[in-house]
DNA sequence: ATATGTTTTTAGACTAATCTAAAATATATT
DNA sequence: AATATATTTTAGATTAGTCTAAAAACATAT
């Protein structure tokens, strides 16, 4: 029934890899992504291939069927709701979560990712600012990401927050970072990632806990 | 460096199973707890014993070695844990959590798992109520006895089950008795020990042999 | 103490995933 | 177009874990 942990992770190193050019993903590519062997990689192929997980035509290349989609977004689904749980709940590094959220993805039960979802508040976008798949597939449109992905000197304009907690839309509001607001990253802290910002003409500090429940569009 | 998924599961049927005799666990029994054959399990003995996390002799059986003691005993302190979060953080309930914490221990990261102890604030006991032990290994403990061996008109409070099957604990959540539940003794059959039960406002019958893998503290 | 029955181990085979080395195919160059 | 180079596939071997069937060891009963 299900795929072991080795098929689940060609499939998203393949939807990986197809993502700008709109052609097959080749051999040598997928070896490279996986660190193993183009020998290793024909044989999972063919037998990805076998289960009509992908369209495979030997010496041309890979790509996902819509199943194999539907299955690999999923796996991307669950391996970025695992970060936020382990940045915004647990308190770890950005830097640190990928690890354990690339295991953490493997677990099998739907009740758990939608349960792990709603109590994450359903989240659109990642720690890093990736968008979260939902649970049909669809990804929310990048016109936005949260302040915590912005580099220092980068500029946008406030566009909403994620969590629409009473206590934090009043905390915004004292700091003048209300929707339609201009900010500017001035300095970001590397161990903590607290930001210096400029906006509505004067200087202040954001946690980066903070950070990331505010929404920006970049200019 | 680190145990296979196999390799662990193994440390932690052997520790099951050495739990009341401090004698040696047989090959059998092991099979018979992983779902497995005693050929598969002769293999996979020699195999801990060679890396020294079992004292095996053929014909004889096997025990733990300190280190084998202490890599099963962090396999069941990541289990719970990921049960109270399963149960307290996500609302999931008590009889569907087994299988996902399961697949959940063996995720490797100690800093992950103190990040979720904290989390969670340091719970000494998991849904089912039985004990967590701490990062060092050590068990709290807590007097608790089976509900079987309640006379006429005694009173505790549910504090979890010996036998962690799905089938069982479904049972037990149709009928009310979930942790933390108060239930009294009406009657007790004295033939084949059924019991009739006050809990939750409601009267309810339960069989002697359910009866005996409740665990009650008594008020 | 010998026969019977149970438990455990060994022997040999199978599957999934991997590798190296060689062969086949595709691509690029002149 | 012919040849050189790069990519991909095949062939054959390896490892971890599993299985069935047969042999070996142990336990028990008369």
């Amino acid at each position: 029934m299900g795929l072991s942990y080795v098929e689940e992770n060609y499939l998203k190193a393949i939807l990986k890899l197809s993502g700008a050019p709109e052609g097959l993903v080749s051999t040598n590519a997928i070896a490279a992504q996986l660190s193993t062997t183009a020998a290793s990689v024909t044989d999972m192929l063919k037998k990805l291939s076998e289960k009509d997980l992908i369209h495979y035509q030997r010496y041309k290349g890979a790509a996902l069927t819509p199943e194999g989609q539907r299955i690999a977004t999923v796996l991307v689904r669950k391996h970025r709701l695992w970060e936020v749980f382990l940045v915004e709940s647990l308190g770890m590094t950005w830097d640190e979560v990928h690890d354990i959220a690339e295991q953490l993805e493997h677990i099998q039960s739907d009740r758990l990712i939608e349960s792990l979802d709603a109590f994450l508040g359903h989240p659109k976008f990642d720690p890093h600012g990736d968008p979260i798949p939902n649970a049909e597939g669809k990804y929310s449109v990048r016109a936005q990401v949260p302040l915590s992905s912005l580099t220092e000197g980068q500029e946008g304009t406030v566009i909403g927050v994620r969590e629409d907690e009473t206590a934090f839309l009043q905390h915004l509001n004292e700091k003048g970072l209300t929707p339609g607001k201009t900010v500017r990253v001035l300095t970001k802290d590397t161990y903590d990632n607290t930001l210096r910002l400029l906006a509505g003409g004067r200087e202040l500090n954001l946690s980066g806990k903070a950070a990331r429940n505010i929404m920006i569009k970049v200019i």
